[in-house]
DNA sequence: CCACAATTAGACTGGACTGTCTAGTCGCAA
DNA sequence: TTGCGACTAGACAGTCCAGTCTAATTGTGG
């Protein structure tokens, strides 16, 4: 089979996976059907219902691998020789642009809808995104001398302050998606007001 | 009929309407049938679709009546005597209160998701809710003296501080809801971030 | 009392979807 | 060569749904 070929190395299972991902993404949970998915990924339905109980158990598995995408482009910037404004400079940047990848906002839009149906999908999603930048975050600043409680918060209203109406806009905008420029701009506006709230507990020098 | 009578002051299309937007807020779009929401309303499928066009069209009437609902609840505040901390505070209040209301977070939810499918929704409730409360209180801001784009983009960084984080986590995480503490939280901790970020434009006392 | 408009219950059409089943093909390993 | 497991195409059962149609009922204004 000339099809069977053409893909050699890829299993019948990530064909699928990839198929799966696509359609889910763009079409929500109940805007794709199995038999779009099994003609997507060149495979019959029943090998379909071989490789996924069903429906439901194809969508988890599919946003399941997507969260731990997103997990795994967050950076892992543990160097600690980096500044407090560079370090957040840069894991903003990371951040902002994962987030406003047509997929990860696609994604977003997905799960946010069908957490009434899958709560366990969003709680998921919360924690491998949201929580573990957090994480990585505050702990930096915890090595940097911030009290524990304060790192904490001191990384929640970064984030709130670089994503929180950008993200609402992008979501309710269909046609809106931020520029390069307005992503920088609201970075350093985070940036700046992250050293504006938090002076107090950093000791290094600072750029004016 | 007793049941007409029972609703003698209700016409058939507000009961409708009442029965679709509890069916449309709790189960989304394609999670509900017309059928249901006739059962629902107590009223023939065929007049459903005398008083409606068909689906689309009763959606968009819901959607479109509870954004307007969202806006008509935003606080009328022009009382020029008031200082800022307690306009800003106040206004955060009532936003609060109301964007985390089981239904709103529904519309909310719902909107986002069917934002591809029916993008005029979207834009409509970004219109009337966020922007229209960001038009309010940088005009209010503007009143006093804040320079015009400084107003603007001081009331946007406001609301990302009061939302961002906790709307976002309220999204994802079904059984969570944040209690009237963290909201007050939330708020204090937005309007002191203003005045620590906007102090130079802010020509009045402010408590210490 | 009549005519008419609003409304009703429910059947029906046409189509879509999930998940199952059948019968057969293909490649490979013994 | 044979037997087996992976796979395929397509039919199929069962359900659901949007939207239409029919025939009957009801209330009201003339």
């Amino acid at each position: 089979m000339q099809i069977r070929q053409q893909r050699e190395d890829m299993s019948k299972e990530s064909a699928i996976l990839e198929a799966a991902t696509r359609s889910f993404l763009r079409k929500g949970f109940s805007g794709v059907s199995m038999e779009e998915i099994a003609r997507e990924s060149n495979v019959a339905k029943q090998t379909l219902y071989s490789y996924f109980k069903g429906k439901d158990d194809l969508f988890h598995a599919i946003i399941r691998a997507q969260s731990d995408g997103f997990f795994s482009t967050l950076p892992h910037n543990d160097d600690q020789t980096q500044n407090i404004e560079e370090f957040l400079y840069i894991m903003g940047e990371r951040a902002m642009d994962m987030l406003f990848k047509r997929d990860t906002l696609a994604l977003y839009r997905v799960i946010v809808s069908e957490t009434p149906r899958f709560p366990e999908l969003g709680k998921f999603y919360w924690q491998s995104g949201a929580q573990a930048f957090t994480d990585r975050l505050s702990n930096f600043l915890t090595a940097r001398g911030f009290p524990k409680g304060e790192a904490q918060s001191a990384t929640e209203q970064f984030l709130s302050f670089m994503f929180g109406t950008l993200l609402t806009k992008t979501l309710l905008n269909k046609e809106y998606h931020p520029s390069k420029e307005e992503k920088k701009a609201h970075i350093e506006q985070a940036v700046s007001a992250f050293f504006m709230l938090n002076g107090q507990y950093v000791t290094e020098k600072v750029n004016p």
